[in-house]
DNA sequence: TTGTATGCGTTATCAG
DNA sequence: CTGATAACGCATACAA
């Protein structure tokens, strides 16, 4: 077993002093041409790499980026991530991701366990316990402390800082306006229980749409979902009951369950229930008929707070000018599949 | 902005020596009560928390792992993911991941990058080029300089190290023989371009079953996608041409898209085709029919692979014993629906 | 009971 | 051209 080499060692073996082996690898113009080859010569032989923890430690400054999500499995936050990861590396910096799990406590503590030198700058979506709670103090301390920190998609108004998020009400709205546009008249929305941020902005588009086309306002034709867990009767009811024609839902996941369940009854989509979701990932590629979806370029999302991020830690660094946070705006596109082809009648 | 504070800025303020708050801060037996006191009150007002990165170059222990995966999209990765995460948290420990995008050359980088001092082990599933390759010299390398390695899914048993894999050959055996069992005859195999490790595993298991039961071995009857990419036609044009009464696919998102395409052209699933696919994922559960599959327990491996590494890097140094390397297999199990409901005819 | 000195691996400044 | 020294933040063996 080899162990890793140091400085000392190869300044013990080459009997020079440490500082001149370190100068003589950055090829520092203040060494002798001989004694720098036989140092690098050396070096090279023995596969000598500095120590990251011994650099981090001297420059105040690890390249290492901490991002908090709620969740890894879902596939937005796991787009997002791929977005961070792929420009973190590419400029030089690692990703340490914690999953919050949607819980308060845990973003607490994840947050506290970066926030005491780990990494440079922070990248998260608030976990929904937190949304909740209202209680955004472990943001405040990490940001007074003078670390940079993006906020992407679940942002808050409560804290000052860069955020990325895309146009949810707009979006909602564009894709509620296609529907009634070929002629679907009884619009239902799917959406999280409780309906917090982002479902609640894309609820306001919803609300938006139908307004602007004098379509009745009915709570009755919203279905509230509990966010991870299965609600197959509630839903299966909600469906029976009521004369729909098309469906907004808040994720893909909500879509492509409720496709399933209308086909299942024998009703056809999108002949009889033309079906939209937000998040145009795998499923909505793939379901039976496929999804027309609201793509919210969780990659470019990712890549831009991870750019905005690093341009602030790299920054930092040099003056102390006045703070100025950004709020980015990405813009939703909708991917019109199967699920709403046509017009109805 | 208040900056971080350490103890040397206790010390000054306290005037007492570093060592002294250091000691109190700890709450050692050798410092006096009121200096305890006193000293612990200020640490706690001023909210100081020992810095990280001095502590891992002191420790030599960074409590951090790299997580090196090819791909963070893929569902059974995410899962993996998911079970190290959750573990390694609650050990302490902070994961880095990197995505290897089945690239040889980024594995590579990334390792090289983690393993100058950033973290304490590797948990990681070998990217598809670095498998093709069959060059293993950055594995060993890791491991000769005594740096802890635990190998999931995609292994090589040219690297000694710890290992988490499935018994994809019995599952797939296991699967063909299910298909048997209710009439099946005429059994696709639906697998990787090139299949390798992992894939021919599961061919094995196929071939098993099929021999077992005297069914004619048909390379015709193998369809090789391409890993990432699209490729309707050649599969329309597989199951078109062919008389088929049930498929097993090495992923659920051959088998989903697979499913689409025979339903498309008038057969029905499970009736005229029963489907089975590996990877037990959220398009499974919600693909029209449901799909039976193979439940490889991703979170269940990331656990393993987390508990075994760490387990490693602690007792690592303790004393010097003789390395042993274990192989832990994981038992897939096989989840039924509606893809093969029922017997034929 | 408290403080001094040393070291973890590196870099930067300054002296020789 | 080369080397000694200090510093990053912390912990600890050893003096006082």
């Amino acid at each position: 077993m080899k162990r890793k080499i140091t400085l000392k060692h190869i300044a013990r073996e080459l009997d020079v002093s440490i500082s001149t082996v370190s100068k003589a690898l950055k090829n520092s113009e203040e060494i002798g041409q001989d004694t720098k080859e036989k140092i690098q010569a050396f070096a090279k032989l023995y596969n000598y790499r500095p120590n990251n923890i011994a650099i981090s430690l001297k420059n105040k400054r690890t390249k290492n980026i901490g991002v908090i999500i709620p969740d890894i499995v879902h596939h937005f936050f796991t787009t997002v991530f791929r977005g961070i990861e792929q420009y973190a590396n590419n400029k030089g910096y690692n990703v340490i991701v914690c999953v919050s799990d949607e819980s308060f406590d845990k973003e607490v503590i994840n947050m506290e366990m970066l926030a005491n030198g780990s990494i440079d700058g922070f990248i998260m979506a608030l976990a929904g316990e937190t949304q909740l709670k209202n209680d955004f103090n472990h943001l405040k301390e990490v940001t007074e402390q003078g670390i940079p920190l993006v906020l992407f998609d679940r942002v808050t108004e409560d804290v000052q800082c860069d955020k990325v998020i895309i146009n949810d009400e707009e979006a909602a709205y564009q894709a509620v306006k296609k529907l009634i546009a070929s002629g679907r008249r009884k619009i239902a929305l799917v959406t999280t229980e409780g309906y917090l941020n982002v479902s609640a902005k894309r609820a306001e588009g919803y609300f938006r749409a139908l307004k602007e086309h004098h379509l009745p306002i009915d709570k009755d034709m919203i279905l509230e979902l509990p966010y991870q867990k299965d609600n197959e009767k509630k839903s299966e009811e909600f469906f029976r009951n009521r004369s729909i024609d098309a469906v907004l839902c808040v994720n893909e996941i909500f879509a492509v369950k409720c496709m399933g369940i209308v086909q299942r009854s024998g009703k056809r989509v999108p002949d009889d229930i033309a079906f939209i979701g937000f998040t145009d990932g795998i499923l909505s590629r793939l379901s039976t008929p496929t999804l027309s979806s609201v793509d919210q370029h969780g990659e470019l999302m990712g890549e831009t707070a991870a750019r905005m991020l690093i341009e602030k830690i790299e920054r930092d660094h040099d003056q102390e000018e006045e703070e100025i946070f950004q709020t980015r705006i990405i813009s939703a596109t909708l991917v019109e599949r199967e699920s709403t082809l046509g017009s109805l009648k």
